[in-house]
DNA sequence: TTTACAGTTAGCCAATTAACTAAGTATAAT
DNA sequence: ATTATACTTAGTTAATTGGCTAACTGTAAA
């Protein structure tokens, strides 16, 4: 790796809604755009621009599947070149408030197979 | 660790300037204030500024001999909660042309013990 | 074939950041 | 005591960043 892309990496995970992101699909393995607005309850366009700086750093990937577009990490965080940033971060945020809540929200938002009544994709009969 | 703290070390190694130092002092130990203007060539209260956000994050320390201040890596560096982003960083840039460069140039600039005929200190007979 | 929905792009604004110069503080040399 | 040196603080500027609303694109439902 290169300065240019340590610092695009860097940058990507000095944001804290950003580093949310990163947190819960490390618990949830697939995100939809609109459970990230939710959590992070910021409009749509930002949050379109934060997935856009974390793929671009490659610590995302996007697919799209009919109407939505889910997320979830590149397979290159469980890279040699990239692990060890992504477990210090788990690590360090391990025990932060916000984390610990935001596992707490998602339930209601993104776990769609366990819990569908709180699913607003399931609620319009979707099945995502 | 916090996110606020988290993100005070991620903001703190996301810009060019403080990683060349970091870099730096991973192999040189102790570097003053007028090594690190002449290292990236800019100016001095900039030079004092990321200095004093790379302290703030915890990843530096300072001291002061007589005129001159002397860096190098906290030691909190060296802990379980620290030490695998640190890794990371110097692993990523390991191979970086700048970073090569750097450790050249600090022979000329800092290396005083074994090259005194290139340290400015030693030029002006100061023992530092 | 409209209409509604999910996201992105464009454009704006306020806050932050990285750089500079000039002025101030502290310490050592003359 | 004055001057020079090493660094910090204050204050300015340009660029970047994170947020928003409004308008656009693509897809599915009515």
């Amino acid at each position: 790796m290169n300065m240019k892309k340590t610092i695009l990496i860097t940058k990507a995970v000095s944001d804290g809604n950003r580093v949310r992101v990163l947190m819960a699909l490390m618990h949830q393995k697939e995100l939809c755009a609109c459970h990230i607005i939710e959590l992070l309850r910021i409009s749509a366009p930002t949050v379109s621009r934060h997935m856009g700086l974390l793929q671009t750093a490659g610590l995302v990937t996007s697919r799209k599947d009919s109407r939505w577009v889910y997320y979830r990490l590149a397979d290159e965080t469980r890279e040699p070149a990239m692990l060890p940033l992504i477990n210090w971060l788990a690590d360090s945020l391990a025990t932060d408030p916000v984390i610990l809540q935001d596992r707490i929200a998602l339930e209601h938002i993104a776990d769609c197979d366990t819990e569908q009544k709180n699913c607003k994709h399931y609620k319009n009969n979707q099945t995502h």
